[in-house]
DNA sequence: CCGATACGCAACTGTTTCGTTTCGTATTTA
DNA sequence: TAAATACGAAACGAAACAGTTGCGTATCGG
């Protein structure tokens, strides 16, 4: 065991490698990222700048932009929704409003559109990001609407794809053009109003 | 009057500009940003290399990029949905197959990410594509659900904007990750699915 | 025909940014 | 202390691009 909290084999000789350099170019690049760049755009002598860091003590550490990348969208992981479970219902609109608030945070809005636009170009890259990120929440709404049809909160013959797309389509594109940042109001209660109208319908009450 | 076509004025005297090459410029343009560029992205040289003509041919026409974009973009114009006004859910139905239509097309696809991304950067170019493009296609669909509301197809109390973002973001949406290219299948009839869907509600007939 | 203008092409200058290398210093193990 | 490695700063050569100019040719009006 060395001298320090390092237990794995022995350490190489010479000056470690500095946790702080690595984590401020982590956050670099995400705040750059965050500001609306491209990974095209990204540079490494701006994430360098803004890190307060050599250019060399990046290209030490990962061969390529790409892979920097990878790296520090890997650490966006955000909590699942948490879910009750009681109604669907409640849980629906508990899910929304965890996208509403994603939607007002610029870094998480900047990686969206990343892996909307870039994903001919780093596949590599976006398939991280969806594994990471998105798969696993379309995984539990899947399963709120799935338990919803057995419950017969949801109609029998609910088409699940066009519900998740109806759900978090409708709060994306809302969000969109109504409140681009937050800036004006992310208005209280848009995630309950949205699922309400969608349970009862566009239509009267026939 | 000239022996050509050109009823103003007197033509400068001098070989006239190409129509022919400004059309392939627009067309390069347009084709260029269809294939994933940014407007950062773009240059001049590539412009002019695609469309066979020289810089100095784009340089005489517009004085930078942006405005040769402004040009390029107002080319997009598309059509509005021709919608025959008899049912509701019929226009609804058209509106949604013109967007389905849409979004297999790189080129609209390209220009939508740009308007997403690129509106603090380029506030000019957006704009014109946001009034020329965007909302006149708005108005048409706020319309239909206007009138819904006004014929009883539609609940009275229906929460216009949610509606909207509902048509559109759900169709949207859904288009996203499954024909990301029109590649697969548009599956036939989902604008229908979708319309119906919505319509009816995700909740059982109560 | 002449003058004027547009054309495509190639060359040029100046700027930016990339990825790499070099250098002097700092930190660690042996 | 000596060897090894990391650090930040600076400089370097290569590449891409902007915007301009010159050249020979093409197309217009008169």
């Amino acid at each position: 065991m060395s001298t320090t909290d390092e237990t794995r084999a022995a350490r190489p000789a010479g000056r470690p490698r500095s946790a702080r350099a690595e984590q401020a170019i982590i956050d670099a690049t995400l705040d750059l990222l965050g500001e609306g760049m491209n990974i095209a755009e990204l540079s490494i002598e701006a994430i360098a700048a803004r890190a307060g860091v050599g250019k060399t003590t990046i290209y030490r550490r990962w061969a390529n932009k790409e892979d920097l990348c990878v790296d520090a969208l890997a650490r966006l992981k955000s909590p699942l929704p948490e879910l009750r479970g009681e109604s669907v219902r409640e849980d629906l609109v508990a899910y929304l409003e965890v996208v509403v608030r994603d939607s007002c945070d610029a870094r998480r809005r900047c990686v969206m559109s990343i892996v909307m636009n870039d994903a001919e170009r780093h596949p590599r890259l976006v398939a991280r990001v969806r594994q990471a990120l998105i798969e696993p929440r379309r995984e539990v709404l899947a399963a709120v609407l799935r338990r919803g049809t057995a419950t017969g909160e949801l109609r029998a013959d609910l088409d699940v794809p066009v519900a998740m797309a109806a759900l978090i389509g409708t709060v994306t594109w809302y969000m969109r053009d109504a409140g681009p940042d937050g800036t004006t109001e992310s208005p209280a209660g848009i995630a309950e109003r949205i699922v309400d109208q969608l349970l009862a319908g566009l239509a009267p009450a026939a």
